[in-house]
DNA sequence: TCGATTCGTCGAATCGATTCGATTCAACGT
DNA sequence: ACGTTGAATCGAATCGATTCGACGAATCGA
C-alpha cells in the first residue's frame, strides 16, 4: 500500500509537504499542490489510520456499548447501532461495536488500548456501573437514555412524559371516554428505568387534564401473566375502547390476545402505541408516537464527539448538555373514533 | 497513560524488556518478569492500539458491512450484528461497522486506511459490487450468503434448501395433505438471492418426494398483493390445512390477513416459519426452522479471519472455504396435527 | 546594493510498541 | 588463564503521518 513517502517521491517533495497538502494546514504553491494531488490520485493513496492516530491521539473512531440484558427486542437495539453508525460518519467518524457481555470490561479495553475518542452508551439503567467505570477512566461519553441520577453525564432521551401524555391526549381527543394505558412492564418500573417511570408520569399527566375515565395497567415480561391482566382489563364493563401500549416487545402477543376475545382493531379497540420503530410493525399501519431513531442518534453522537474536547477541570462548572426529544404521531395514521359513540 | 517506557522505568528494565514479557516472545527469566507485571498491574498499563498496529501491520479489528438495501428487516441485521462481534471478540477482535450507503465507498475507506484486517459482508446478492472492490483491493473477506457467482470468496449459508425441504417434511408427517408454501418475494427472486433460488429448490425437492398436494406461492414486498395472494390460495377448496413460510418480514400482517379470513392458528391453520430469529414472534411458539444466527456468525468470524493470512497468491489454487448450516427445527415447538383427519 | 520580510518547502523529531542484532556476564571446558 | 557458549537484557531502527523550526530564494523598501 502507498505511503505517504511514495507520494511525496511521485511528486518530486518532501513527505511533510505532501501532508501539508492533505491537512490545509500551510499554504502551498498551485504548482505543487497540484503535482500532489495528482500523485495521491494515482497512488490510490490514503492515510494510514493507526499512523495518524498514534500521532495525534485521536482515532476518530466512537464506540457504541450495546446493552446485552435481555429486555429490550434486540432488534431496536440495531437499529440504532445503524443510525449512530450513520450519524458519527456524518461526522468523520467510524464506530465499533462493544457487546462484552461484561460492560465495564469492555469500557476498560476500548479506553485503556484508545481504540475510540469517545464511547455512547445504550439502555442505561439508573447507577450503571459502566458510568462509573467511565468516569473514573475520564473517558468522555454520551447516553442514550435519561439519567437524573447521573449527573456529569451528557445524555439523550424521548422524553417519554410528553410521549405517553400525548398518546392519551389524542386518543381522548379522537372521542375515546374510557381508556387503557398499558405502561413498561413490572421489572422495568422496578428497576426505575427512566422510561418507565416518565411513561406512568405523563400518564397521571393526562389524567388530570382530561374528562376520559382512564387506568393504567403495568404489563409484564411475562408472556401469559401480561394475557392475564389484559383479559382482566378489558372485560370491564362498560368495556375500555382504546388500548395504549408503551411496552412493545411483546406486541405480537398482545394481538394474539385481542383477536382470542374476539375484539377487532380498531373497530372494537383502537389501540394506540408509544415509542415504536417501523419495524415493530410488520406492514401494519396503527396509530403511534414515533421513536425517532435517527433524530436521537444524531443528537447523541453530537454529544459524544463534543465530550471529547471537554475534560474534567472544566466539566466542573458546566453542566453537561441533555436534550429531551419531543414525541410525535407517526404521519398518516389517525387514531378512529369508538365504535358506540359516548360523548 | 501510562505507556510501555512508564512502565519499563517503573520496573527498572528497558522498554524492549517489558514487551518481550508481554508477548512472551523471548524468554525473561522469573524475577524480571515478577517486576513487570506488578508494574503493569500499577500503572493500569494497556497498549496503544494504533501503535501496536502501526508496527504490526495488523489491526485485530473486522469490519461489518452492513446491508442498507430495503427489503430484510434490519432486526435481524442487528442481531447478526451482534452475534458477529461476539464471534469476534472470540478471536480477540473487534468489529467497526460498516454502513455507508454506498457500499464500495465504505470498503475503500476501510480498505484504504488499514482500519481493519478483513471484512465480513451481510446479504449479499449476486454480482454484489462490492465484492468486486474487495477483490480489486485485495482485501480479505467473507461472506455471509451463498454466492455461486462469485468463487475465490468464503461464505457461509444456512442451507436453505434443506431448510425449507424441512419444513414441508415435517409438515407433511404431521399429517398435513394440502401445504402452501409461501416462498421469498417476487422481488427477491427476480434479484436471484441465493436464500430465496434455494429455497424454491428445496420446495421442489420435497414436492418429489412427498405424497401431499404442495403448492408454491411466492410472496410479495407489498403488504396488499400478498393480501390478495393469501386469500386466493387459501380460498380453494378442500382448503389447505398448512402454510409454510420464508417471508417473514411481513409476518405480523400475514397473521393479521389470516385472521381476517375467521382462521385461527394452529386450529384452522398449521403456520410454519423457515429461517427465522426469536424476535421475530415476540413471545409467540409457532413452529420453526431457526436461523442459527450464533452458528452462523461463529462461522463467518472464522472464515473471515482465516483469509487474513492466505494472500491471493496461493488462492489461485485452492478453493476457498464454505459453509452451509445445516437447518433445524426449534426446540420446544411441534406442528399440530390437520383438524380434519385427511387420511 | 544591502538588510528585512515574506513565501514555499524541507528535515528532523515525535507518537508508542515491536523486533532484530548486539552486549553483558556468568558458567564451563581445556 | 583464556576462549566458548548460552542466557538475559539492552539499544536502536522501524512502522507512517504530523508539525515545528529552519532555510533558501524571491521581493520589498531605503
Amino acid at each position: 500500500m502507498a505511503t505517504i513517502k511514495d507520494v511525496a517521491e511521485r511528486a518530486g517533495v518532501a513527505p511533510s509537504t505532501v501532508s501539508y497538502v492533505l491537512s490545509g494546514s500551510r499554504k502551498i504553491s498551485d504548482e505543487t499542490r497540484r503535482a500532489v494531488r495528482a500523485a495521491v490520485e494515482e497512488l490510490g493513496y490514503h492515510p494510514r489510520a493507526s499512523a495518524r492516530s498514534l500521532r495525534s491521539a485521536r482515532t476518530r473512531v466512537l464506540a457504541l456499548a450495546v446493552p446485552r440484558v435481555s429486555g429490550k427486542s434486540r432488534g431496536a437495539d440495531g437499529t440504532f447501532a445503524i443510525d449512530i453508525s450513520d450519524a458519527a460518519r456524518g461526522h468523520g467518524h467510524d464506530e465499533v461495536l462493544i457487546t462484552d457481555l461484561d460492560g465495564v470490561a469492555g469500557m476498560r479495553r476500548v479506553a485503556g488500548s484508545g481504540m475510540a475518542d469517545a464511547a455512547v452508551l445504550m439502555a442505561v439503567e439508573e447507577e450503571d456501573p459502566r458510568i462509573a467505570a467511565l468516569r473514573e477512566l475520564e473517558f468522555p461519553a454520551a447516553l442514550l437514555a435519561g439519567s437524573e441520577s447521573d449527573p456529569g453525564m451528557p445524555w439523550v432521551d424521548l422524553d417519554w412524559e410528553a410521549a405517553v401524555a400525548l398518546a392519551l391526549r389524542e386518543t381522548a381527543a379522537a372521542g375515546h371516554r374510557r381508556i387503557v394505558f398499558l405502561s413498561s412492564a413490572d421489572h422495568e418500573i422496578d428497576s426505575r428505568r427512566g422510561y418507565a417511570l416518565h411513561g406512568l408520569r405523563g400518564a397521571r399527566l393526562a389524567a388530570a387534564e382530561t374528562t376520559a375515565e382512564l387506568r393504567t395497567v403495568p404489563s409484564s415480561g411475562d408472556p401469559e401473566e401480561l394475557g392475564r391482566r389484559l383479559r382482566e382489563v378489558l372485560s370491564v364493563r362498560p368495556a375500555p375502547t382504546a388500548l395504549v401500549v408503551q411496552h412493545l416487545i411483546l406486541l405480537p402477543h398482545l394481538l394474539d390476545e385481542i383477536t382470542a376475545l374476539g375484539l377487532r382493531v380498531p373497530e372494537d379497540l383502537a389501540l394506540v402505541l408509544v415509542g415504536s420503530i417501523p419495524d415493530d410493525l410488520g406492514g401494519r399501519r396503527l396509530p403511534r408516537i414515533e421513536l425517532p431513531v435517527a433524530e436521537m442518534s444524531a443528537a447523541v453522537v453530537r454529544l459524544a464527539i463534543g465530550a471529547i474536547g471537554a475534560d474534567t477541570s472544566d466539566t466542573a462548572g458546566e453542566h453537561p448538555p441533555h436534550r429531551l426529544i419531543s414525541p410525535r404521531m407517526a404521519t398518516g395514521c389517525v387514531i378512529g373514533p369508538p365504535s358506540e359513540p359516548s360523548s
